[in-house]
DNA sequence: ATGCATGAGAT
DNA sequence: TCTCATGCATA
């Protein structure tokens, strides 16, 4: 527990950033835009995704796909010239852009595409490009998707929680009751390798449905599984400190993610089909980016401990429904009004920059994003969104050497410029044998590594999918 | 799958 | 003003 502490608010964070320091020099050079090409430390990428061999994910989805741009060193940035633009666009309701589960995955949904995205206009410039400011066409506006619900029944209720009010929910705690912690029929799930058939599904999903207590009431045909008990050292204390969390392992969690993952796709469902369940079931829903953060255990080690209780009872649901593909079929009415910055997309350039910027200081202040911002062309919010993310990102990915490696975490390996140190992962996943594959030690997977960023999405993925399969 | 963004809560 | 959880929008 001590050594890792699931807690990033009372964990000691070995590396944590501290502003205090290294970041002065940073400001003291002329600055990655002024004039020409900026230049990149020595051992610095200028695209931290190159070094990431990602192909090497053969996802069971599409993802392996996925191309990587091979970012343009520099060329393109020219400080100053970046328009800013700062429209503000009404919020875009939340597009269901999963697919219908089951046979109907061909099914899209009618009408995925956001309005936004339809009407925009890729404003080029030479830093970054945001939405097209579309006037204000998009003000307040109210959608309405549906869904072939034969559920609709089931989900009487129909109601819908836009997910732009958390406030609405008082916590996940609230949805589950802390009892049903330890409990969570894990276990069906936990040992069946592929799906398994039902068990005695003693009715109808519907039923647990709403039993928004059900936790404990859970699903009962499932088999219990006493426990976890693989519930690791320590990470009991420390993090999961929802009440209805579990003591979970990493590998627990690698394993549930897996299985997850697996089963999920088995039935048929789309991970925004998962996350709209879990709002049906328990009223809180997620959206498919949570849902596809958590299958590629890129949430922190305390968010998987909180949904991970949630993911395994709608899995059971699934699993146990005779009928689970028109379960989660519904209605969905999204009302909203806000309005929501259009989107900054960095070129790659100027987010080379930027990670050169953070790996000199993590955790640039009030001034030093004001000189980058200047610098870059940026604006200041933008860049301290950027840092934001990019810590965030950091702990994210961080993998910890080892449970008891000190707390020596490498999210970063030593930098070269060794101006900051690295960023610290409060939250990263212990490294568990299952990542490891049985032993490598953590170097393995960060060779010849200079910056931080390398590990990007790699870390995680490329060994997830890798056991996954 | 992931980059940029929002907002609540903590400092 | 940061962290953290979370999501829209998009590659």
């Amino acid at each position: 527990m001590s050594e890792r502490s699931h807690s990033p608010e009372s964990q000691i964070r070995p590396y944590d950033f501290s502003r205090a320091n290294h970041c002065g020099q940073l400001l003291g050079h002329e600055g990655l835009g002024s004039g020409g090409p900026f230049q990149l430390p020595h051992g610095v990428l200028t695209d931290p995704s190159l070094l990431y061999n990602k192909s090497a994910y053969s996802g069971i989805t599409s993802a392996s796909a996925q191309t990587f741009f091979l970012s343009h060193p520099g060329s393109d940035l020219q400080a100053g010239d970046f328009g800013q633009t700062k429209h503000w666009y009404p919020f875009a309701a939340p597009e269901y852009t999963g697919q219908v589960p089951g046979a109907t995955a061909a099914t899209q949904p009618l009408n995925l595409s956001p309005p936004i995205a339809e009407t925009r206009e890729q404003i080029k410039l030479p830093a970054i490009k945001t939405e097209k400011d579309s006037g204000d066409d998009y003000s307040t506006e109210v959608k309405i998707q549906q869904y072939p619900s034969a559920a609709s029944a089931a989900m009487s209720h129909g109601v819908f929680y836009p997910a732009w009010n958390p406030s609405f929910w008082p916590g996940i705690n609230h949805i589950t009751p802390p009892a049903s912690n330890n409990q969570n029929p894990s276990t069906s799930s936990a040992s069946s390798p592929s799906m398994s058939p039902s068990p005695p599904s003693n009715g109808l999903p519907e039923n647990s449905f709403f039993s928004v207590n059900a936790s404990q009431a859970s699903p009962g045909p499932q088999t219990q599984n006493p426990a976890s008990s693989t519930r690791s050292s320590g990470s009991s204390s420390g993090g999961c400190s929802d009440s209805e969390e579990e003591n979970l392992s990493t590998e627990e969690l690698e394993q549930f993610a897996k299985e997850l993952k697996h089963k999920r796709i088995t039935l048929g469902f789309t991970q925004a089909d998962v996350g709209l369940a879990l709002g049906n079931l328990y009223g809180k829903m997620f959206s498919q980016t949570t849902i596809c953060r958590f299958e590629a255990l890129q949430l922190s080690f305390k968010n998987m401990c909180k949904l991970k209780p949630l993911l395994q009872r709608w899995l059971n649901e699934a699993e146990t429904s005779d009928n689970p593909q028109d379960m989660y079929k519904i209605e969905r009415v999204f009302v909203d009004t806000r309005k929501r910055k259009r989107r900054t997309s960095l070129e790659g350039a100027v987010r080379s920059a930027l990670e050169t910027y953070f790996v000199k200081c993590p955790k640039p202040n009030t001034q030093e994003i004001t000189h980058i911002s200047d610098d870059l062309g940026l604006e200041r919010d933008v860049v301290r969104v950027w840092f934001c993310n990019r810590r965030q990102k950091g702990k994210r990915l961080a993998v910890p050497l080892d449970e008891e490696c000190d707390g020596q975490y490498y999210e970063q390996s030593p930098s070269p410029l060794n101006m900051a140190h690295s960023p610290i992962p409060g939250q990263g996943y212990p490294l568990s044998s299952y990542q490891l594959g049985g032993a490598p030690p953590p170097t393995l997977y960060m060779p010849q590594l200079h910056r931080p960023d390398i590990l990007k999405q790699g870390l995680h993925h490329g060994l997830v999918s890798h056991l996954t399969g």
